[in-house]
DNA sequence: AATGAATGAGCATTCATTCAT
DNA sequence: AATGAATGAATGCTCATTCAT
């Protein structure tokens, strides 16, 4: 997830990632993230300017690594529904794979404290414009209804990520089966014809 | 939103809540929240065990607030189909009436912050129920897809609380008539028949 | 010299006093001063905004309480001359008594640590103004030699200074009559005739 | 000034220099230090043994440049008032000409950051033999009234520190006459006779 | 000699909470 | 019930100094 960086702000990036994820930012005190990651704070200085700077350059290692997971096999050759499918049971597979990350998106994408300057350059990195291109051919070829095709990613969005928070608080099962269901139900959401077509 | 708390309580609760959605929870101090308040730091402790406190007794009120609202008009004798559009459109004018309850739920849910035993009480009052009782009904009668009611719950949830997000963020419209499409897309996510049948 | 101020504010000023005096301000140190001035850090907080907010409170107060002591006897009926004798004994006389404060203002009223508005303030109430009337009334009356009255201010207050300076790191002695010849010397610098004349 | 220092301590004490009368000590880190002087933290210490041994040292070595630099041109078969007119307005020229080891001497000369043991070589080397000499030579030949010449030089010397300070804070002019002026008026201090006699 | 990464005690300041009134 | 002064542990961050290379 963070091989861009140093062995120093990997433990560092790491070890924040994994507390912020079990107490909470306030709770992710430098001292703590010091001890966990066996780097001292005053080093951990040298290599971020604030605790703010950590949490941004976190956000913006896991949008990119998110990104490339979500996209990773999307190829223009594929047919739509081919497309539609990948993505979104890459993004069931990243939120069970990589729980932490996931969640940590989904915390923190709406901050204040996530400089708007990371949120554009999550979105250039993300997964949000492949996406949307490919609604858009959807809309264009007659295949999707006539809505916003940035809208219907944000709500088809919204459904996996509330899928993957009701399996992680164990209030849903997440069987594969039940995985291919979830977006059969995404695609039908908007798609003119029900039901998958191969 | 407070009817049932007294005064002073009615007071720290709303100043909470104004403070948190404008500042986050870590900037949301005790001697802030008394002097925008009126309320005595110290008096406030004479209502409030704790700042854990007022947060969980906030996320209550808001949940069972929210809960009523989007129920408010759902009767047994309507259809599913109607109670469907109901329940789906109150949330989206709850969301547009009152954002700051919206989005306090929207981050609050899934902290630590939040005792078990709020997260309980809301499950308890709030709307999950009787909507899940509702999808349940219409898997049984053959209207839905046979899934976990829970789970379409969870989803569709998920759609409007996205596609609200998306629009509190301007990056979307949200006209009557979108709104209207949006709702229709979680129904034809899960029903046999696609388009509302009246 | 702090009766303006309540009870906590005096402590926390004349430990902040004695303090710099015998260990410069970087090594003040705000735990230092709640240690010692038996005042809890949060509670010197409450009182005061900053660290810098002390320096210049205390910086104020000692300015105001010299600029009394040196003119405290200074009638406009009196002479020229003996108006000139009483203050700068006066200076000495504090310089003796209240050492710590002369030192204080000595050290830090060039520092950018005060406020540009405390100096102002300081000059406002100090003893500047009624030395610099009276010099430049000697020069109009022909008693003192056509220079610039606030240059003559300067060099005296200079003089008188480094004299203090010299006694207080054991270089000199200072009695009452070397006191005296001191002034007298100040006089001769810029009176037309020598000596005194009474 | 650093003349005897090899590349690296003058490259350090330079910096150190500016930085302490630009910004203070306090701000003056050794991090900043490092940088502005291009000599690594690591390589300080390996020419000093620590901060206070920097500071020192430049203490040491300006105020031997101070004494030469007052002290250039007295020779011992000039009159005596012709050595103390030289001196004084070397004194002058050398706050004008060198403001920053000037004011660096002023600011710390009673800091407790000076060892004793450099105020003791300083004194040594210094120009505070010299003329104390000269002004014990004053009063023998009953050119100067009869106090102690250490006090006479300290006052002196105060006048003329404050005279520039007046000047270099934009309360005072300092031209050519207004130097010869102030060094009268010290003459006329203690002189038996007012005015110079050539 | 020289580098700069690494250390960790120390800093000014904040803040949830308590307590005397 | 109500006040707000008082507490002191904890916070993010700095910085003189050391150390491996």
């Amino acid at each position: 997830m963070f091989e861009t960086y140093n062995k120093v702000q990997q433990a560092v990036l790491e070890t924040t990632l994994n507390l912020i994820i079990d107490k909470e930012l306030q709770a992710t005190s430098m001292s703590l993230i010091a001890k966990d990651s066996g780097v001292s704070t005053g080093n951990i200085y040298h290599y971020f300017n604030s605790k703010e700077d950590i949490i941004n350059e976190l956000y913006k290692a896991i949008v990119r690594f998110n990104g490339e997971y979500v996209t990773k096999d999307m190829t223009e050759t594929d047919s739509i529904q081919t497309q539609f499918r990948k993505a979104w049971r890459n993004l069931i597979e990243l939120g069970n794979m990589y729980p932490k990350g996931f969640r940590f998106i989904e915390q923190y994408s709406f901050s204040p404290y996530i400089y708007e300057q990371s949120k554009l350059e999550a979105y250039k990195d993300g997964w949000c414009g492949p996406l949307e291109k490919l609604y858009r051919k959807a809309v264009d070829e007659g295949v999707f209804v006539r809505l916003e095709p940035q809208m219907m990613v944000q709500m088809h969005y919204g459904s996996i990520v509330y899928l993957l928070k009701g399996y992680q608080q164990n209030l849903l099962e997440l069987t594969e089966d039940i995985a291919e269901q979830a977006v059969l139900a995404c695609w039908n959401a908007v798609s003119l014809e029900k039901g998958w077509n191969e």
